[in-house]
RNA sequence: UCCUCAGUAGCUCAAUGGCAGAGCAUCCGGCUGUUAACCGGAGGGUUGUAGGUUCGAGUCCUACCUGAGGAGCCA
């Protein structure tokens, strides 16, 4: 090994064509034919076909390379050629070896090129993680949450996130995890929204971004245990101004993945021209008519219940972008929804339903601003108010209307990615069932 | 919590109640342009666990364990 030449990322290796390299990383893949073989080489930015002829090689470099097991990691040198048959068009002409830890034989990696079920995937996913596809949605993921802070911070929004250990919950306490917090009870957090809407009073606009947690026996694919979720909240923000700054928000994060991961999305497989069809400004229906539209096409929804899956469905698959539906009836939704002016029975909130059946991806309001109002909605729902007496003195010390709403990054992610289930959408999944590796 | 399904070689799957098999992976051999390479050979099994029915159970019955798909609820 020559340590003069220059270590080399394979994602600019068109940039060395005709040069000597070093690259290191680890073996995808490798195929004999002879006196030849074709290691596939991965360092994290991407994937090269090297080529290493024996009559290239020190005799005993060409056996250990030969030998190496998939998932090795070793540094490489070699020349850089341009070469129609290589899989992305450049190829390394292999001319020297390191092995930094061969895998053998004895304990070959479980994870093969070939099929594999996905309990046995899932129980592989620290070592799944770095097949193309695992690599491609992390890459997605990681621009899409890229996106959402660069919208919230050119619009001006002061990051204020909120505490992941909380004293209760704004929506009852049964799908709660609870732990001890020394000699008391605490639980993971739920929502960021109460403590956000603390913070927007001091900054007029601002989010939270992190973990919540969720003990519901929830078995879908679209659920996780643990999620990410992006929660903006803003002072003065009625429900349309919630709805606007959601359709954009989401209008800026799909254009943004277009701009900057194609090449992911291809290896995805995913239509990009469903998501090139995300344009401002969405459609907007009340819960009454979707409730209309869900039963013209078929549905059996009764009014005054909320969207079921399936119902979900039948109404996205109308539009070929994502829908707000706004307006539900408030006996369905929670206990901080100010109420429609024009008809107390219905509060001001809405969500976003992603198209091709991916199902809410938003849930948001306008919040109760009046003191008296929300006190008496905490009393209907028979919530505890002395955990949250600080909540109630926002609406004391020079309350205002102000809204807001929750993103699960997961349900996005699953979305733009196209994926069969949520649990791709996060390096380490966490689902009733499944709380390993 | 409820409904449905599955568990056989490291992996993906076969096997009418009658000798437990194939492909991939691994090992050995062949091949100087392979593309999930190919060709030839070898090793590899307490059929999830515990009972039961039967001359005989991977297969039928019961319970349990583990997991998956879905419902409700939610982002």
């Amino acid at each position: 090994m020559d340590s003069t030449l220059p270590i080399v990322e394979i994602r600019a290796i068109g940039e060395h064509a005709g040069r000597r390299v070093r690259l290191r990383g680890w073996l995808y893949n490798l195929r004999e034919s002879g006196k030849l073989l074709f290691p596939i080489l991965r360092d994290g930015t991407g994937w090269i076909q090297g080529v290493a002829f024996k009559k290239n090689l020190a005799p005993e470099a060409f056996e250990a390379l030969r030998g190496l097991g998939q998932e090795s990691s070793l540094e490489v040198e070699g020349e850089v050629r341009a070469d129609a048959r290589a899989p992305g068009g450049f190829e390394l002409d292999i001319q020297g070896l390191h092995v930094l830890q061969a895998v053998t034989p004895e304990r070959p990696y479980p994870i093969t090129p070939k099929e594999h079920g996905i309990e046995f995937l899932l129980e592989h996913r620290h070592l799944w993680l770095r097949s193309q596809r695992q690599v491609a949605i992390l890459k997605v993921r990681h621009g899409i949450i890229q996106a959402i802070r660069d919208f919230f911070d050119q619009d001006g929004f002061v990051l204020g996130d909120a505490p992941i250990l909380t004293p209760a919950s704004c929506e009852g306490t049964s799908n709660l995890f609870e732990v001890d917090y020394f000699d008391e009870k605490a639980y993971l957090t739920q929502s960021g929204q109460l403590y956000a809407e603390a913070v927007a009073m001091a900054v007029g606009k601002t989010y939270t971004f992190g973990p919540t947690f969720r003990a519901e026996k929830s078995k879908t694919r679209r659920h996780l245990t643990e999620f990410w979720m992006v929660e903006p909240e803003v002072a003065f923000a009625t429900l349309d101004d919630v709805m606007s700054l959601a359709e954009r928000l989401v209008a800026f994060v799909v254009a943004r993945v277009l701009e900057r991961r194609r090449p992911e999305l291809a290896l995805l497989e995913r239509d990009v021209s469903k998501l090139e069809a995300i344009q401002l400004p969405f459609p907007r229906v009340s819960y009454d008519e979707a409730v209309t539209r869900v039963n013209q096409a078929g549905g059996a929804m009764e009014y005054g219940t909320d969207l079921g899956g399936g119902d979900e469905t039948l109404l996205s698959q109308q539009f070929d972008r994502p829908v707000l539906v706004h307006r539900y009836p408030t006996a369905v939704k929670a206990f901080y929804m100010q109420p429609d002016p024009e008809n107390p029975n219905l509060a001001l909130c809405v969500d976003m339903l992603a198209p091709e059946g991916y199902g809410e991806i938003i849930g948001g309001s306008q919040r109760i601003h009046d003191l008296e109002l929300l006190q008496r909605r905490i009393a209907e729902h028979q919530l505890p108010t002395e955990p949250i007496e600080w909540y109630l003195d926002l609406r004391r010390f020079g309350t205002v209307p102000h809204g807001g709403f929750g993103m699960g990054v997961e349900r996005v992610v699953s979305w733009i990615c196209g994926l069969e289930h949520v649990r791709e959408a996060i390096p380490f999944p966490r689902t009733i069932y499944r709380i390993q590796p």
